[in-house]
DNA sequence: ACTATATTTCGCTAATTGCCTAAATAACAA
DNA sequence: TTGTTATTTAGGCAATTAGCGAAATATAGT
């Protein structure tokens, strides 16, 4: 759940997955709402999967990043956890 | 709200806001919870008042710490925006 | 085999982070 | 004022991060 957070910790990869909240993209799709190099984009999409935000799947040349829901919702419990409150003590 | 983010990057720093969620508490009171040396904890404290993840208070000589709510759940419906999705859409 | 496209890996640098010990500051009591 | 306790600031160091351009890899088409 640390590799989450961390992952969490930087715009652009909040943003990637807020893109990917909408659909499946592929890396060159992603690569065009940003104005970052795409190497340092690669190394971002690279945290987001090992954080297992997202999954990757290749379709010939290009490879299509999708949302991994059920780590998110893992990490919005986690969160609640921490925020959260409402309620459940003891 | 990027603050917020980088905040909660930190395992030392989530723990923390988690023994806050009980009750507030002195600096010296959250450290006896940690192994790492005060001033290392001291820098923790100052990102996450930085982020306004929490307020301070003097009393005496000991500073109580103690969670800033309303960011706490702004920070959470930031993470929904993200994660949130809850089944309901189509 | 060669070319083109999509994406990642490599090698580098600058900036930031997290940790420490030692020193400084703040409040209070004697 | 001196001493004591609580906490932060300063200074330094090793590790990590985020960025870039150049090169490497993978796939498909000709």
């Amino acid at each position: 759940m640390n590799k989450v957070f961390e992952a969490l910790a930087h715009p652009v990869r909040r943003e990637i997955l807020k893109l990917l909240r909408k659909r499946a993209m592929s890396a060159g799709e992603l690569a065009q709402h940003f104005t970052i190099a795409k190497p340092t984009l690669s190394g971002h999409f690279s945290v987001l999967k090992n954080a297992d935000l997202v999954t990757t799947e290749r379709n010939g040349t290009t490879i299509i990043y999708r949302l991994n829901m059920s780590v998110m919702e893992e990490a919005l419990a986690a969160f609640m956890a921490l925020a959260g409150a409402k309620g459940k003590e003891r």
